[in-house]
DNA sequence: AACGTTGACAACCGCTGTGAA
DNA sequence: CTTCACAGCGGTTGTCAACGT
């Protein structure tokens, strides 16, 4: 038994809203605001129940939305945020400013969810669709490719949601400065969030480092100097100079891994995927935050997805020096198949880009804070 | 022109969480 | 601790215009 609708008492009005109706309660908001919804109708003259004049209100007369077509980067956004946080639209609608919870709803039932449909891709879990692919004498190669591609993208996904969550629980348990006071340094605000929590302090290093910019970063293969420096995480123009390679990644050694804020640069670390972790050079007094890094990286870092693809110069092209050429045509052509496959509007020069990018997107998610 | 179908989006329903009494 | 009112949320339905037959 849930309760009567709100209209059914006085008959109350319902349905599409009139020009009038608009007027009336928005110009009753903005000169009182809305206080408490129930009230409000009668107030603002309208025969509306409040619950109708909030949704009103918040879906479309408020100033601050944005309406009409989403852009592609909106829409990139919603597919991204929607396989991690799933149906939670106001969550994803809080990543996309000026957008209600309800239009991204409609949008992504009305539009996105038929367009990864109809391209073999399951809206529910952001998976390819096998069944779909064509079984029996199809494409085998692909079907692995883009199993591989949905288990590395789920688990990238998990890693990220879980970093979501504590991330949050952290910004409300510990992020509340007290009023008047200055917020402490970085530095110290970690260490007062470590020694609470205890451990695994993983979590606690990604945050300790959400104010810290990553100034240059070098990923060595086992010990083999590809060079090359990432300015910027974000920054696809520096995609190119990412040194990978396909050949034993067991270990990815970090050199000058140079933070700013007073925090510790760390120094020929290495780490060791599931596995152990050493370094070189670091302050002492950092350690916890080294292990607790070291930690969350053993438990999620799939080597997999740092090393599966091949080198590139500074323009883009892929390599050949380090006699991957197989493996590179391999996963060139995988990236391509699943290029072609989730055609969602979201289009990169070529597959070498966009295995780029799928590795930074990796390199951001472990290595780079979150903010 | 009339009717049926489809797509897009606004609006509603009912459940849940939260805070005040 | 319980009750209640309220806001917020996600699923669903209703409405209407565009399109097809």
């Amino acid at each position: 038994m849930g309760r009567s609708p709100c209209y059914d008492a006085t008959g109350l009005k319902r349905g599409p809203w009139t020009p009038e109706e608009d007027q009336k309660l928005m110009a009753y908001i903005q000169k009182h605001g809305h206080g408490s919804w129930r009230s409000l109708p009668e107030k603002a003259g309208l025969q509306r129940c409040g619950k109708s004049c909030r949704l009103r209100w918040i879906n479309y007369l408020r100033p601050d939305i944005k309406r009409g077509k989403f852009s592609l980067d909106e829409e990139k956004t919603i597919i991204q945020l929607h396989a991690l946080l799933g149906n939670r639209w106001s969550a994803i609608a809080s990543h996309l400013p000026k957008r209600t919870d309800n239009e991204i709803k409609n949008y992504w039932n009305t539009h996105i969810k038929k367009r990864l449909a109809m391209m073999g891709i399951d809206p529910a879990t952001h998976k390819p669709v096998v069944a779909a692919l064509g079984s029996g004498n199809g494409e085998p190669k692909k079907v692995t490719n883009l199993t591989h591609m949905a288990q590395w993208e789920s688990a990238r996904l998990e890693a990220e949601a879980r970093l979501v969550r504590e991330s949050s629980k952290l910004r409300q348990n510990y992020q509340q400065p007290t009023a008047g006071l200055p917020c402490p340094p970085p530095t110290q605000r970690v260490n007062k969030i470590a020694s609470r929590l205890g451990s695994p302090r993983c979590l606690d290093i990604l945050k300790a480092w959400q104010r810290v910019q990553l100034k240059s970063l070098v990923i060595e293969n086992n010990g083999g100097d590809h060079g090359g420096n990432l300015q910027s995480p974000t920054s696809t123009s520096n995609l190119q100079n990412i040194p990978v390679s396909s050949t034993n990644c067991n270990i990815a050694t970090f050199h000058s891994i140079d933070v700013n804020e007073g925090f510790t640069t760390f120094q020929d670390m290495e780490f060791e995927a599931g596995q152990a972790w050493s370094m070189g050079a670091c302050d002492a007094e950092d350690d916890d935050m080294i292990k607790g890094f070291s930690n969350f990286l053993s438990n999620n870092w799939e080597t997999d997805h740092l090393v599966q693809y091949p080198n590139t110069d500074k323009d883009g092209n892929s390599g050949s020096s380090d006699g991957v050429s197989e493996n590179d045509d391999e996963n060139k052509n995988y990236l391509d198949d699943v290029f072609n496959l989730v055609d969602c509007g979201l289009r990169y020069s070529d597959s070498t880009l966009l295995h780029n990018n799928i590795c930074m997107e990796h390199l951001e998610l472990f290595i780079r804070p979150t903010c």
